[in-house]
DNA sequence: AGCACGCCGACT
DNA sequence: GTCGGCGTGCTC
């Protein structure tokens, strides 16, 4: 007998065949079966999404294709996930199949059924796998304890907001140790933001746990290592996944606790292909699979501080709170304002802040200096004509790299050895202008160069960025340096920021946060106050230092609000005075937006085609719904207009109701396709919405 | 997006 | 005479 099966495939989102297609397969097939099909000259991975009865048909029944092969050896995918990547698809605005394959381990896409019945055949049959029972404990402080207290009195979902130290980690590991002993094939889903914070966490899991019960789920991961960990949750042989964003789509059939560790931060929100918020993603998942989400910072995004105030006012998180630091003393570091408006100009360091660190370096301290821009010089410049170092291909200057004398662009890539003359004018007289962590580097070993550590021997300045840990393994091995303490100061990008636990660091210092306090981005100051709160965090860990442990900052506006509730580590009162001009000014989360994005060979075009469809919206009958409460705002170009010569635009769309916009971009849907195909479209080269978009 | 088909320049 | 440039069009 035939059965008619609807399968869902990665079929391009700009593409005519957006839904699921129509195969035939003589055995009858349960939805969420992994099949694979022909699909024009070639045999693709596809999820069997639905059964259709005959009448359902809307095509010939010639013209249909039978499935090539079914993926027996894997269990059908649930329901809970089939709903969750339904509803991510619709909210984000992407077809079905993109999201469901994109959220399936690559190698199931490359692996043909035979292939994959012998990986499968190696791998033990699937046992929910036992974590060790009542392992040694410390004590928890009396806010911990307050904390999984509520956890378990409540549904949630939980705000836990626990300042850096307060240990939030092991209130984690506790609710999961909960979980597991008290239902032996129940799972935890627990999700950083970034590979790299992935080694240490797992180390504290397995610790915990036992190896078997863990698997982790990450793009820096080999292909066989993540469909193993992925088959292991899949399975439930797994106990607890940690992973990135992607790992919020994983399967897992007894998932009852999700954990978004440092909920606040961007990499959460996928910025290419669908623009999913994995923060989002884990509350609807929670709520779809009965699962208890528990999200943790010590500075929250506003979304979710929001959401959790007094239910009173129409919060819907519980907000937990741990405020003070365990084992340093519950100090936190000191917050030290520089005003450089009293410095001479140019000046990097003030000489307090220089004071200061050549005083930890005499007692055998570590410090570290934070600025945000890597490479030499941002901008390199002739003194004679008005050369800069812009990139030929995009709308950015190339940043000069002293290392190796390039000039690099850090967008679209293109590199050059740098010039021997302006190739201007020919005037060798060519400067770097402003500074990155290279030349930060190398200035400060010329400042510190005559001062001397405790047994007489020069400083030693080490940098971390995205540069200096390009090779593999390269992070670890400058990581395990500062832990070793063979560096006395350390340079970096924000990368050194976030989540590495420093022991001996008692100095963290911001050189030139200003750029954000007046930035065009609105959550700018969001992020500068959630990066600086971090980067003290980083200070003082160690009992025994931690009342010397200082936070410097030097900035043109020490006056200025936020760093007035940085110094008092305050972030309620930054979160409430963020809130108050974001509901004046209409922005998140008082109004919800998205952007939709064109690229083009010319910015007239990229315009065109947003601007047209924005016109087609309006004079749609009957009126799209929800139209009234949409606003859509003129194209306009991005900040950095064109990238490796495509030029970018984006044209805005808000409203103050999450219904109305989704209504509205779902029917919008249509147009956008239909413009592209009219003379408005011509030239185009792509487009894409963000929904709930980081920045506009 | 792939991967075909299709119609015009420099090579064994 | 073929290999191959990437322009257009289709995939249940």
């Amino acid at each position: 007998m035939t059965h008619w099966l609807a399968v869902v495939l990665q079929t391009p989102a700009h593409s005519a065949v957006a839904g699921p297609l129509t195969y035939q397969s003589e055995l009858p097939l349960a939805a969420g079966t992994l099949v694979r099909v022909p699909f024009g000259t070639r045999e693709v991975l596809g999820v069997a999404w639905d059964t259709l009865a005959a009448a359902d048909l809307d095509r010939a029944e010639s013209g249909i294709r039978a499935v090539s092969a079914v993926l027996d050896g894997v269990a059908p995918l649930p329901v809970a996930w089939r709903q969750l990547v339904q509803f991510a698809a619709g909210y984000y605005q992407r077809s079905l199949g993109e999201v469901a394959l994109a959220a399936l381990p690559p190698q199931l896409r490359d692996l043909s059924a035979a292939q994959l019945a012998r990986r499968l055949k190696r791998t033990p049959a699937a046992t929910h796998a036992q974590p060790v029972k009542n392992p040694d404990l410390i004590a928890l402080s009396e806010e911990q304890a307050r904390a999984i207290g509520q956890i378990d009195a409540h549904s949630g979902p939980f705000l836990l907001f626990g300042a850096t130290g307060s240990g939030k980690t092991e209130v984690y590991l506790r609710r999961v140790q909960a979980l597991l002993d008290a239902d032996d094939a129940a799972q935890a889903l627990v999700m950083v933001p970034e590979i790299n914070l992935t080694p240490q966490l797992e180390a504290r899991f397995r610790a915990r746990f036992g190896e078997a019960a863990v698997v982790s789920l990450h793009s820096g991961m080999t292909n066989p290592q993540r469909l193993k960990s992925w088959l292991a949750a899949h399975s439930g042989a797994a106990r607890v996944v940690l992973g990135t964003r992607m790992a919020v789509f994983a399967s897992m059939p007894r998932l009852r606790l999700i954990v978004v560790d440092e909920e606040h931060d961007p990499s959460y929100k996928q910025q290419e292909g669908a623009r999913y918020s994995a923060r989002d993603l884990a509350v609807y998942r929670g709520r779809l699979e009965g699962a208890k989400v528990l999200l943790g910072s010590a500075t929250p995004s506003l979304e979710s501080w929001h959401r959790s105030r007094p239910a009173a006012e129409g919060g819907r998180y519980l907000r937990l709170e741990m405020l003070s630091r365990i084992g340093a003393g519950g100090v936190l570091p000191q917050v030290r304002l520089v005003d450089m408006s009293l410095q001479p100009k140019k000046t990097v360091f003030s000489p307090q802040l220089l004071a200061a660190m050549g005083e930890r370096v005499a007692r055998g301290e570590q410090s570290m200096v934070l600025l945000n821009r890597r490479g030499y010089a941002p901008v390199l410049a002739c003194g004679s004509c008005d050369w800069k170092s812009e990139c030929p291909h995009c709308s950015a200057y190339r940043v000069f790299h002293k290392i190796d004398r390039t000039l690099r662009c850090h967008h679209c890539g293109f590199t050059q050895p740098v010039p021997r003359a302006c190739p201007g004018c020919g005037n060798v007289d060519i400067a770097p202008i402003g500074r990155g962590t290279e030349r930060l580097e190398e200035h400060l070993a010329e400042l510190l160069a005559d001062l001397r550590r405790p047994d007489d021997t020069p400083v030693r300045i080490a940098r971390i960025d995205a540069d200096s840990t390009r090779l593999k393994g390269a992070l670890e091995a400058q990581l395990a340096q500062v832990h070793a303490r063979e560096v006395d100061v350390l340079v970096g990008t924000q990368m050194i920021a976030k989540g590495h636990d420093f022991r001996a660091i008692t100095l963290v210092a911001a050189l030139n946060p200003d750029g954000a306090l007046f930035s065009a981005d609105f959550r700018a100051p969001e992020r500068l106050f959630s990066l600086l709160m971090q980067a003290a965090g980083r200070a003082g860990r160690d009992a025994a230092q931690s009342a010397a442990s200082e936070m410097w900052i030097q900035t043109l506006h020490p006056q200025h609000p936020l760093f007035g509730a940085l110094r008092r580590h305050d972030y309620p009162a930054f979160a409430a005075a963020q809130l108050r001009e974001r509901e004046q000014a209409g922005l998140p989360p008082f109004s919800h937006a998205a952007l939709v994005r064109a690229e083009a060979r010319t910015q007239e075009v990229a315009q065109g085609f947003l601007n047209a469809a924005s016109a087609a919206a309006s004079t749609i009958e009957p009126a799209l719904p929800g139209y009234a409460q949409v606003t859509l705002f003129p194209a306009v170009p991005l900040t950095i207009q064109r990238i490796a010569n495509v030029e970018r635009a984006q044209m805005l769309v808000q409203s103050p109701s999450r219904a109305a916009l989704q209504r509205f971009l779902a029917a919008w849907q249509a147009v956008l396709h239909a413009t592209r195909q009219q003379p408005a479209g011509r030239g185009l080269i792509r487009w894409a919405v963000d929904v709930d978009p980081l920045a506009i």
